[in-house]
DNA sequence: CTCCAGGGATGAT
DNA sequence: ATCATCCATGGA
């Protein structure tokens, strides 16, 4: 099979899947190999030009298999459609880094993630993945997530890699939870299950929740067991593109009440959202992911590590 | 060994 | 409304 091009300006691969907002994907040598819905992908990237396979994601197959959730049409869409959307290459990405305050800790991050994008992840598979995040560390999600998708996804090939799609709601909700907890998920097995069964069964239904404000999206989110404002918001950016939302972890609260606020002793945390909501502004979630991406990277060169 | 991680639920002030 | 405690697990 034959890549697929596809201009890509403005967009740093590496940046965008290591940065903590998505954590399947799996380096191979130039490139990356993962999913996007149940759709076997690789990609890479030369310069402004990124080469995509899809397996099973040609316009030209016919309409049996692999349709893809995206857009709930019943034909697989294009190659450069699907990985463009998936990427948000439309988002005006020097519009939204133009809209951030100018100060010296916001510039640094600007610029040190230049290309970095929010990616338009699935629902469920950002919700359950995040669901598996609290107290854990990206590295940690990583294994989390791989052992979900090996033990209960549907395995795919592109070229000689596997990979594995996220299990459905369905699928998850039939797990018992001894089985989730052999996936290393400790205490949150419960709270995974608890969302899975009302997302299957119809009474969290994700995708209609698109139409709420970001109130009653983040209400709606909040009710589900294990899910609480910062994974609401996480969940807000990453798959129903909220651009407004800001997850508070300890990554940012660190670098805020450093940065911006260590003159003063109190700041409870409603007085922290409020200047969050004014000071970053519409695309504050961008903001935060070029701020957590900094903090992150930033440490874990001071603490000379090896490979 | 200890410390900590993209937190949330619960119960006590 | 704010605060303390507990919840599992593995990387550093």
């Amino acid at each position: 099979m034959k890549f697929t091009k596809i201009c890509a300006p403005d967009f740093d691969l590496e940046k965008t899947l290591d940065s903590g907002q998505v954590f399947h994907w799996q380096r191979t040598g130039n490139g990356f190999v993962g999913t996007i819905g149940d759709l076997p992908v690789y990609v890479d990237q030369d310069n402004d030009i990124l080469r995509a396979k899809v397996e099973g994601g040609a316009p030209a197959t016919p309409r049996t298999r692999c349709a893809t959730k995206i857009g709930s049409q019943e034909l697989a869409p294009p190659v450069v459609d699907l990985v463009a959307h998936y990427f948000a290459l439309d988002h005006p990405l020097a519009e939204i880094c133009d809209s951030f305050p100018k100060d010296p800790v916001m510039n640094a991050a600007r610029d040190f993630c230049r290309g970095l994008r929010i990616i338009r992840q699935l629902k469920w598979e950002c919700l359950a993945t995040f669901i598996c995040s609290s107290m854990k560390q990206v590295a940690h999600i990583r294994q989390i997530s791989l052992a979900l998708r090996k033990r209960f996804g549907d395995q795919r090939k592109i070229d000689n890699y596997l990979v594995y799609a996220f299990p459905s709601a369905q699928r998850v909700a039939r797990a018992s939870e001894k089985q989730l907890r052999d996936c290393k998920l400790g205490y949150r097995a419960k709270n995974l299950c608890g969302t899975a069964r009302l997302v299957s069964c119809g009474q969290a239904d994700l995708e209609a929740w698109s139409a709420l404000s970001d109130d009653e999206l983040r209400k709606q989110l909040c009710a589900l067991p294990g899910v609480g404002p910062k994974i609401a918001n996480c969940v807000m950016l990453f798959a129903y593109e909220r651009l407004r939302a800001f997850p508070i972890d300890v990554w940012i609260e660190r670098v805020l009440r450093q940065q911006y606020f260590s003159r003063r002793r109190k700041m409870t945390a409603q007085r922290l959202r409020e200047f969050l909501e004014r000071y970053f502004g519409k695309h504050g979630g961008y903001a935060q992911q070029y701020l957590f991406h900094h903090a992150r990277v930033s440490s874990r060169n001071s603490t000379a590590r090896t490979e």
